[in-house]
DNA sequence: CACACTATCGTTAGAGT
DNA sequence: GACTCTAACGATAGTGT
């Protein structure tokens, strides 16, 4: 039995794409039924097929066009607004889904910052850091910097120059893949160096930031 | 844990009702969008709430209007006519299965008469049968006879004249309250003289058939 | 072989917590 | 809101025509 996980793309097979439509029209129309039964609203729907001239309607096209015409009715500021209230709950969801994994990720940020801080002060050197480290070293303390400015209140200090952009995630792969993964590997020199009690915390999270950019 | 069924019924909670509308409208546009994708069709889906003035849309206003302009757009003997295709999808789903469930009678009804004629023919008497075996016989022997005259292209034969009506339901029912269920007590008269190797055989489906009206 | 229908059972929606 | 658990959905194998 090779039962797969429908994945969410189109159908090739001609007959089991006919199939699943049958069936799944008579599933979202008893859907839409069940919804305007046990919550009491009203909806409509309309499909369309592809090679059929009448399009399959819900709940019958008098009803259809009795509420259309309410539709068409509400005032053009509510009704041409460019989004309907399902485009703005998922703009409101994604946004709060973002959100959530900006707080993580700063969370897990500021461990990765705290263990290096800790190595340092240890048996670590700048000079064992790798150019992801230090990147992430200095990313957080321009931003360490700033939350302090403006903590205190000095938002007329002019910004931090000369600092270096964070490099895209292709320049860091590109970089490993140069270095033969210094952060795993325990047969090169700087490896060799800072064997005691170091341990080599994962810093990959820092390379996927870059990718979040809001609106 | 109260999971119970729920009933196609309008909920009577307000707050629960309120949770359900939520989910069930995403889990419906989900659906849409699902089939769309999978069966390559258009659709669209617009959800009116109680105390809200715009409703929610899918796929979005403006698409929306674009196949609304088709679906107007259709001639108006195809888009005006009185049934949807789902419409005409359900009534040609509930024809074939009463077609089903009357071929399943015939055949029950059949073995049922077949089994009677075995006991008249050995050791149970006319006297034995009660009412509704009586017309169950006469029934199916009115049936047979005009079958055959068909068979025959013997349609220019009178009808069968003095054929008593079948007795409805009710009456039925009263018949057997009167006579206390000959077809189980096994403490009657009648049931005394037949207990050889006669069987009783159960013939409620006679009963039943009178309420399948078609159209 | 192609089609229509049924049975089976993995996946999903959504009620309750 | 996130999670658990069940009823229902729907993909596919099986069966009949």
């Amino acid at each position: 039995m090779t039962r797969k996980k429908v994945k969410l793309a189109w159908v090739e097979n001609v007959k089991s794409r006919a199939t699943s439509l049958q069936k799944m029209r008579v599933g979202l129309l008893k859907k839409v039924k069940e919804l305007t039964i046990l919550c009491d609203v009203r909806a409509l729907a309309i499909i369309f097929s592809p090679n059929k001239t009448e399009p399959m309607v819900w709940p019958s096209v008098e009803a259809t066009h009795g509420l259309l015409g309410e539709f068409f009715a509400l005032p053009k500021l509510v009704q041409k607004k460019k989004e309907s209230s399902f485009e703005s709950y998922l703009k409101e969801k994604t946004q709060k889904i973002h959100e959530q994994l900006m707080k993580s990720n700063k969370k897990k940020k500021d461990y990765v910052i705290d263990e290096m801080m800790m190595q340092l002060q240890n048996n670590r050197r700048i000079a064992d850091l790798n150019l992801t480290e230090i990147y992430a070293l200095l990313s957080f303390s321009r931003d360490t910097i700033l939350l302090c400015r403006k903590k205190l209140d000095f938002l007329q200090f002019p910004p931090l120059r000369d600092l270096p952009v964070f490099p895209s995630k292709m320049q860091v792969e590109e970089f490993k893949t140069i270095t033969n993964d210094v952060f795993v590997g325990q047969d090169n020199e700087r490896a060799g160096r800072t064997d005691k009690a170091t341990r080599r915390i994962n810093v990959d999270i820092f390379k996927e930031q870059q990718h979040y950019n809001e609106q």
